[in-house]
RNA sequence: GCGCCCAUAGUUAAAUGGAUAGAACACUAGCCUUCUAAGCUGGAUAUGCAGGUUCGAUUCCUGCUGGGCGCACCA
């Protein structure tokens, strides 16, 4: 919508004689205008002062038909200023209707999540479930096929090292058929795997020791099968658990690295042959420092393929049975100079893969006292943090007496934490704070959902069920405030979808959800006169519209009340 | 050591090279007989340092300082 009225407004330019691209800014109040146009470009063309510029802008549109929307020019300073007319945007924004999404028919690979079986889902992977899965609905948004695909560790050393921690337990056969729930199973894998982690570092015989399970774990041993083949299913249980805890729709595809290690083997010893690998100490090598990159080893002097030759076979994999596009791999910065160098191999063992790989970054999640580390066993557990958000909310809800509380409780604690992850800027780092990551006000999960929730009540109080279309004869400023916020919607979504980056829809929902509490504050909708009854009940049903839409895209439900 | 990234109020964090650097938290003073006070209104505080490019720099370039990450047999 913002866009067709730029195009009017570029229009105008035009015959004011402005050339080239046109760009606009927002003016810092309102008084000031809607849409402003900044003349230091023009200046130099002109060979005048941007004043003179603006000046003159104003001066020969003055004399064209501007239409209704276009209610006021003014140059002040070096700006062309437009003002809209508030009853002429109103009907463009409420009578908008839903559009039809037009099928790109491109088809994107995103995979995500990817936890390790055996480890910890920590809040580290809370932000690559939620980046994830906002982008997936991005995506889908804009007519795009998306696959979602999952890449899971089964196998490697931290799996050994998991075992090696639970034959430690005395009696451990007997020790863990005790454990019965989920939870408690995925608690006790994250103990042993911290002490089997401190172990492999603190003792060369114990490393010598899990070194010697995790060959075990490769060649299907069977004096270690069974318990693998329990631990396993008890992550992969627990991972279902976590994923419909946020809302995780479902993933097309999991893979496991169990079935990508033998064929990424293969890849790399091929590759010798050719020239891709090159064996160095014992180990197989890809010679990134050839390309300004890493060297990094593919296959261990054990013989074992490392993560870079899995990945040969994965991307192997994806593309046979997908054959997408466009793969997103959601993975933490620290990983971005190693992507470079698998994506380079795949340049040569994949050729088709060329370009259509991408590694989207999401930075790093760090605790206020240093860094997460799952394998010392400092880390915020990502059901930890979930709980203590609903322990919080039944705090603030204990005098509420709602249908279905503990629903309600759980949506809110998904939408405070999703929220907390997705308002900072994808690359950027968070540094997390348990008070602000269930934050319940400000710029928070529950203060968007708090909107939907105030804009149901007072749809449910009003008796009438048909409204008619009508504008206020006199729209107030916080209403034209509340309908530019809404005006912005659908480009934000392409920002967002373009640059792969969800916070901005976050942000967004921020600003409207400020303009909406403005509104609230200063505009009774119940009890207004008609005409004003019937514009204002459009224009919340449409702010409902817009913040359920833009919380769904970033994989957020609402609640009817909360 | 080499490479990549980052530095904005007490804290967390916005800003295609453009108008008065916009918020939230915390702190503080107000606002509920009126649509949910998880709200609204008011208040103090910020671009690490030194240069450069530009009409104009939080944004681009250089150096410095301080962080983070990666750099061969983890994932």
């Amino acid at each position: 919508m913002l866009e067709q009225i730029k195009i009017e407004i570029e229009r105008l330019l035009k015959k004011a004689g402005v050339t080239g691209l046109v760009n606009f800014t927002i003016p810092p109040n309102p008084e000031m205008g809607d849409l402003a146009f900044a003349c230091f470009g023009l200046a130099k063309e002109w060979k005048k002062s941007p004043l003179d510029c603006a000046r003159e802008i104003v001066e020969k549109l003055k004399n064209l038909e501007t239409g209704g929307l276009i209610e006021k020019i003014e140059a002040i300073g070096p700006y062309a200023n437009f003002y809209l007319n508030a009853q002429e945007l109103a009907k463009i924004v409420l009578s908008e209707k839903k559009q039809k999404i037009i099928k790109k028919k491109e088809k994107i690979m995103v995979e995500f999540a990817h936890p390790n079986t055996h480890k910890p889902v920590h809040i580290g992977h809370l932000r690559t479930m939620t980046t994830g899965e906002s982008m997936v609905r991005l995506f889908e948004n804009q007519g795009h096929r998306v696959v979602r695909a999952n890449y899971q560790g089964d196998v490697g050393m931290h799996i050994a090292k998991c075992l090696w921690g639970i034959l430690q337990v005395p009696n451990y056969q007997t020790e863990i058929s005790k454990l019965k729930t989920t939870s408690e199973r995925a608690k006790f894998l994250g103990v042993v795997y911290a002490n089997g982690g401190k172990a492999f570092e603190s003792s060369e015989q114990v490393k010598k020791e899990i070194e010697a399970l995790n060959a075990k774990i490769y060649s299907k041993d069977k004096s270690l099968v069974g318990l693998y083949k329990k631990t396993r299913k008890w992550s992969l249980d627990y991972f279902d658990y976590i994923y419909k805890r946020v809302g995780i729709k479902k993933f097309d595809r999991l893979y496991f690295e169990s079935e990508t290690f033998e064929l990424g083997k293969k890849i790399v010893i091929e590759g010798i042959k050719s020239g891709i690998f090159k064996k160095s100490e014992g180990a197989v090598i890809f010679e990134g420092s050839k390309y300004g990159l890493h060297d990094r080893v593919f296959i261990n002097s054990k013989g074992l393929p490392t993560y870079e030759a899995k990945d040969q076979a994965l991307a192997r994999m994806q593309f046979k049975e997908y054959n997408p596009a466009r793969i997103l791999h959601v993975v933490a910065k620290e990983q971005t100079e190693y992507f470079k160098v698998i994506f380079k191999a795949l340049e040569f063992t994949l050729p088709e893969s060329k370009g259509r790989e991408e590694h989207l970054v999401y930075g790093w999640v760090s605790l206020k006292e240093g860094k997460m580390s799952s394998r010392t066993g400092n880390v915020v557990l990502a059901e930890w943090l979930l709980d203590e958000a609903e322990k919080k909310i039944a705090e603030v809800m204990l005098a509420r007496k709602i249908k279905d509380k503990d629903k309600v409780i759980a949506k809110i604690a998904v939408a405070a934490v999703k929220y907390f992850i997705l308002k900072t800027g994808t690359e950027n780092d968070i540094v997390f704070d348990v008070n602000e990551a269930i934050s319940l006000t400000g710029s928070s999960g529950p203060y968007l959902l708090y909107i939907v929730a105030r804009i149901n009540s007072i749809l449910k109080k009003s008796k009438i069920s048909n409204f008619k279309f009508q504008i206020s004869n006199s729209v107030e400023p916080v209403e034209k405030k509340l309908l530019l916020e809404l005006l912005k919607f659908e480009e934000t979504i392409k920002i967002a979808t373009d640059s792969e980056d969800p916070s901005q829809i976050a942000r967004y929902l921020f600003d409207l959800a400020q303009a909406f509490n403005n509104f609230y504050q200063t505009c009774p909708v119940l009890g207004a006169e008609e005409t004003v009854l019937n514009f204002r009940f459009q224009l919340i049903k449409k702010v409902k519209e817009t913040m359920e839409k833009g919380l769904d895209l970033l994989g957020i439900e609402t609640v009817e009340e909360m």
